[in-house]
DNA sequence: TGCACCTTGTG
DNA sequence: ACAAGGTGC
């Protein structure tokens, strides 16, 4: 038993389904929550406005909720993760911490940052370590020949068997502990109001998503009741509103991968056996729990560098004017600008146009992955290190599972399967209501749009050529 | 080891 | 139909 615990939060801002808030309230007398925004390692990972902004709508929620259970939650200011590192030591030495509890992040950099706590910690107290960001925990599913999958499918059916064998459970709300640990002076500490005018990192209003978690949860009940069945079905059409759009929450852990799977199958039978729409939708969260994996697995991807080493110097044309006319949505190809606007406007772009505006970038403007890659960081609200960076190999062909490189996306192709009516695209470029269908998916809309920054047959033969050459170059 | 598999494109 | 690749059983 604890005195008077700590737990800190970082990428599991909720109270329902978290272990260590949960694991910390059943073993302690006195829980304090603390949170640290470290700005500056944000600008550094490139973190969008929009999705610090849902944190700290999720943090003003969190804190009503946590004060119900008799925790304040304490935010503070850092730069650096090692200022970080500098500000728990200081908390558990100001309010007399025993026991700290913790949920771990994968990235190489945070990984770094929580050893060195362990270090600046020493044995002063004890750490519980918790791992709750995928269903399954990273390491834990390998080949048969004992090593971490590099393709998606037998990873998934591998996953399946594992969870069928070791089933899964989501913990409870923790019970309201019998009073508040009424001591906690953080005077001396860089204290962070939540109001916008004060928050430490730019603002881009977030309000089209939901900081509370009741809300959270509604919408992943209400997908999962009303629409996870044409999941399958309607998924791959943008004009659609066929997705779950929960990826801002699972991104900041408001919303648990645990959570959705236990809410599918509360309305869809067991995961092996679920029918083809939620089947699908189930499959996408692997998705997300592979790329985690591949990232523990493999961290040289969050140091910038290709899945495969074979494809790290493939050499990139870069032009500057043409990168700023696909981050504008500029280009001349209708559903490319289209969901590039989407994206700039939002903050959230539907999954199918991800891998359209990213094989676009590489293999139509041969632009290196990672400019996509970090441009999609700065803007996105659902901003994951892991899928982010998994989605931009496969696209650019260095990645684990990644489309072979002469796989190229034709956009007009794309366009017609995937936006026939063109709904989509004049939803964003409204310019373009009235323009013909047999028109609308061409480059340059066949005169009616800007004109295309670059001609697909030709880049597709020029991308080939790159790739080619730089792996003949690697094999010689 | 040979073969299926892969968020697809071109001829 | 076939394909400029790579993985896993």
């Amino acid at each position: 038993m604890y005195q008077r615990s700590c737990v800190w939060l970082r990428r599991d801002l909720r109270v329902l389904d978290n272990p260590a808030l949960f694991d910390a309230c059943q073993t302690s007398e006195a829980v304090v929550a603390v949170y640290v925004i470290p700005a500056a390692q944000w600008q550094e990972h490139h973190k969008s406005a929009i999705q610090a902004d849902l944190i700290r709508r999720t943090l003003q929620h969190l804190q009503q909720e946590l004060a119900q259970l008799n925790i304040e939650l304490v935010v503070l200011q850092a730069d650096s993760f090692d200022d970080q590192v500098a500000l728990l030591s200081q908390c558990v030495n100001t309010w007399q911490i025993d026991g700290l509890f913790v949920s771990r992040e994968y990235e190489v950099d945070e990984v770094a940052r929580d050893k060195r706590l362990v270090q600046t910690l020493n044995d002063d107290i004890a750490i519980q370590w918790y791992d709750e960001r995928c269903v399954i925990k990273p390491n834990a599913i390998v080949n048969g020949s004992g090593q971490p999958y590099k393709v998606f499918t037998p990873f998934s059916k591998a996953w399946l068997k594992q969870l069928q064998e070791s089933g899964w459970q989501c913990l409870a709300k923790p019970q309201m502990l019998s009073g508040l640990m009424s001591d906690v002076d953080s005077s001396c500490l860089p204290l962070c109001s939540l109001k916008a005018d004060d928050w430490p990192y730019p603002i881009d209003d977030s309000s089209a998503y939901a900081a509370d978690g009741k809300t959270v949860l509604a919408q992943l009940r209400a997908f999962s009741a009303e629409r996870a069945e044409r999941y399958q079905a309607d998924r791959d059409f943008p004009a659609i509103d066929g997705t779950s759009i929960l990826s801002p929450y699972l991104a900041i852990g408001s919303l648990s991968a645990k959570q959705c799977l236990a809410r599918l199958c509360h309305d869809h039978g067991a995961p092996w056996e679920l029918a083809d729409g939620a089947r699908t939708w189930l499959t996408e969260l692997i998705w997300r729990e592979f790329y985690q994996h591949v990232m523990v697995a493999w961290p040289h991807v969050c140091k910038d560098k290709a899945f495969k080493p074979d494809y790290e110097d493939i050499p990139w044309a870069n032009d500057e004017q043409l990168f700023q006319a696909w981050c504008r949505g500029e280009t001349g190809y209708p559903l490319v600008d289209a969901a590039m606007r989407q994206l700039n406007e939002t903050g959230w772009m539907h999954n199918r146009l991800r891998m359209i505006v990213a094989s676009f970038l590489c293999k139509d403007l041969l632009i290196d992955w990672r400019w996509g890659e970090r441009y999609f960081m700065t803007k996105l609200v659902d901003g994951d290190f892991a899928a982010n960076n998994g989605g931009w190999q496969w696209a650019a062909s260095t990645g684990t599972d990644a489309a072979p490189y002469f796989r190229i996306f034709n956009p007009e192709t794309q366009s017609k399967r995937f936006d026939g009516q063109g709904r989509f695209i004049q939803q964003y470029l409204p310019q373009l209501q009235g323009v013909d269908t047999k028109l609308i998916h061409q480059a340059s809309a066949g005169g009616h749009y800007l004109p295309a920054v670059v001609d697909h047959k030709e880049r597709r033969q020029m991308c080939l050529a790159l790739y080619q050459q730089s792996l003949n170059k690697e094999a010689g």
